[in-house]
DNA sequence: TTTTATTTTTAGACTAATCAAAATTTATTT
DNA sequence: AAATAAATTTTGATTAGTCTAAAAATAAAA
């Protein structure tokens, strides 16, 4: 049985090893995890004794197959809580990641699949990230940053490539979420700047650091 | 804010002294919880400094009434997810306990109020325990054990005053739950034992422990 | 009221997670 | 290739929670 801790590490092990795959170093880990980089150390330590990680001195981990599938999992039931104090309790997109990271961490997964059934077994979290299934795997779909889309084509808002409560509490002002139409009215090259009809109802201009984060698909 | 461990003394300190309301003596306490009874010494010098518990060497402990108000939260946290559990995700009255122990850690106030909400303001868990108000007040009703009823009585089950799983499979499997009326058929002074018939289907013996744990109110 | 038994506390030690500071290894410059 | 810088690990210590064994206080019995 796991601790608390130790699967915050794997958690975090996987966040940053997700795209790249390469291994990940121990000052990078201690970034996220706002630990010194001798616990850092420590743990890596530990978590190589039990199999979970592949660490080797001075050189970084990657997680053990056994690793991420734990790490996956916790995903799994954050991503899934989510949605249940989203959808069930009606808390906003920007409130819900906090507790999340508590629920995550309660060991049943009789109450995981339980609680999946009962959301109607969603594919992608309220800020539009996926779900992965009790298996591991993630749905993938077509979606680009904003920015890289072109006037005049009508889009339409998958999810965010930022989750502090800020971004998230702005885009609610202007009634943008995940499911918002948005039509590239203009897109102004000398600030990296775009006006955006919004689900049809009001144009808005959007900047450079928004456009970027927005994640969007063709419709 | 109070670690996991701080918690479940507070909660334990609270169900010993319910009934009673006398202090509750360090032994007592290493018993339910398990641990030894010099960790139950440091811990209580430690809720002692917090103000939580009134500590007096040798002569057991009672709880502040600010420890009160967080052991009775954390009750009500319990409760409420118990119900949750039950009837929302489908689980049975004998898988709850254990899942809500971990559940009422969770630290967001307006997570449980949303909770509370969403379940209908339930006034009693799916054991039939009231649940406390967030002011920390318990319904009271009219309710008995069954041997203290009469042959004839017509009455309702509220609860019970065992919470093992095997007590509570054990009910199940005599279709006795929550709201089950009885009828008490014959009483056999013997033995304690008494034949009482199931929401008017079908008949059956129950045995002396049984009656003594069933809690019941006439209609 | 002494003696004995029980309960409780203290003393000393262990594990998990943490840190700062020193030592070591690796990477980068010159 | 040597010197310097950066990253990482080791060392030694701290806090929370736990334990066993020994000491002290209280309760019960003779």
């Amino acid at each position: 049985m796991l601790s608390f801790t130790e699967e915050n590490y794997l958690k975090c092990i996987f966040k940053l090893t997700e795209k790249t795959n390469h291994r990940v170093s121990t000052n990078a880990i201690a970034k996220v995890t706002g630990s010194s980089a001798a616990s850092v150390t420590d743990m890596l330590k530990k978590l190589a004794e039990k199999e979970l990680v592949d660490y080797a001195r001075y050189k970084g981990v990657h997680l053990s197959p056994t690793g991420r599938h734990i790490a996956t999992q916790l995903v799994r039931k954050h991503r899934l809580w989510e949605v249940f104090l989203v959808d069930k309790l009606g808390f906003s997109w920007d409130e819900v990641h906090d507790i999340a990271e508590e629920l995550e961490h309660i060991k049943s997964d009789l109450l995981i699949e339980r609680m999946d059934q009962f959301l109607g077994l969603p594919k992608f979290d309220p800020h539009g990230d996926p779900i992965p299934t009790a298996s591991g795997k993630f749905t993938i779909r077509q979606q680009v940053p904003m920015n890289k889309a072109s006037q005049g084509q009508r889009l339409v808002v998958l999810g965010v490539q930022e989750h502090s409560k800020a971004f998230l509490r702005y885009l609610d002002n202007l009634s943008i979420h995940i499911g918002t139409q948005l039509v590239i009215q203009e897109k102004n090259s000398f600030d990296q700047s775009m006006k955006v009809l919004i689900d049809d109802k009001h144009s808005q201009l959007l900047g450079e650091h928004i456009c970027k984060k927005l994640l969007v698909n063709e419709i």
